[in-house]
DNA sequence: GTAAGCTCCGTACCATGGTACGGAGTCAAG
DNA sequence: CTTGACTCCGTACCATGGTACGGAGCTTAC
């Protein structure tokens, strides 16, 4: 197939370095074709679509790992898996979202205590140090 | 003074391994009190506040790194930086809470159209797999 | 037909925040 | 005064997600 890509070209249209895509295909992400002795790989274009998926993935707050895992269920038949892992994942994140939630309720408690203090000792400090 | 610790009674008392006192001292965010040549190193009581001071910014979302600088600030003249420092991380706080709202939204959606679907196709791998 | 530029491959390195190991020395209780 | 527990110290290793390097071989365009 003329659609076919050297790993320089598939990287550059999947937006990432070439190393990337070796790395990837180390984390068994994605499988390297055969190498036709002593010349260059070819990846099909659609490789290209695998490392977005793969982006995609990982921007929604997915490990490498879990994505390797989504890889392994086939569109058809892992979509109860794929629920529950995605399911699972908006679990972890709505915790993320409320520990952050505090965490920034605190930060704005401090700055705002900073900017009222006569800062003879910082309040931001004295949160910090315990008695 | 009765109240010196060794190392292991200090890490004990910080809640922490000893090794990541050890480590703490490495990165300077701790010092090492002078050995007393060919003994153990005793750390006076208050170290252990130092370090609940360090868990407790790596717990609002600061580095290592940046503990370090907020150590470096001394309590009364350092409050107009270490304020800087905090706004600086809230507004890192108040990016990653938008962020994760925002996968959080897409997540909700495609589980809700996981569950909607005969799944003939699953929506998620189908969401996540660019044309 | 040759020179530039790419690929291959192993390996090392980056940051981050630690944890583990092993041999030698030391301290404390019985 | 011995034995077990602890410390010291350097170094190596863990996970995570890559990036960099260098020599050798291959390919492509001129």
């Amino acid at each position: 197939m003329r659609s076919d890509l050297t790993i320089g070209k598939l990287a550059e249209r999947a937006g990432v370095n070439v190393e990337t895509i070796r790395y990837y295909q180390r984390r068994r992400l994605l499988d390297e074709p055969k190498k036709p002795l002593g010349g260059y790989r070819r990846y099909p274009a659609a490789v290209a679509k695998q490392v977005r998926f793969i982006k995609r993935a990982q921007a929604l707050g997915f490990t490498l790992k879990e994505v390797a895992g989504l890889l392994r269920l086939d569109a058809a038949s892992g979509c109860a898996e794929t629920r529950e892992l995605a399911a699972h994942k908006l679990a972890l994140i709505e915790e993320k979202l409320a520990e952050l939630g505090a965490v920034r309720q605190r930060l704005v408690a401090l700055v705002a205590r900073c900017d009222i203090s006569g800062n003879r000792a910082c309040p931001i400090i004295q949160e910090l140090m315990p008695d």
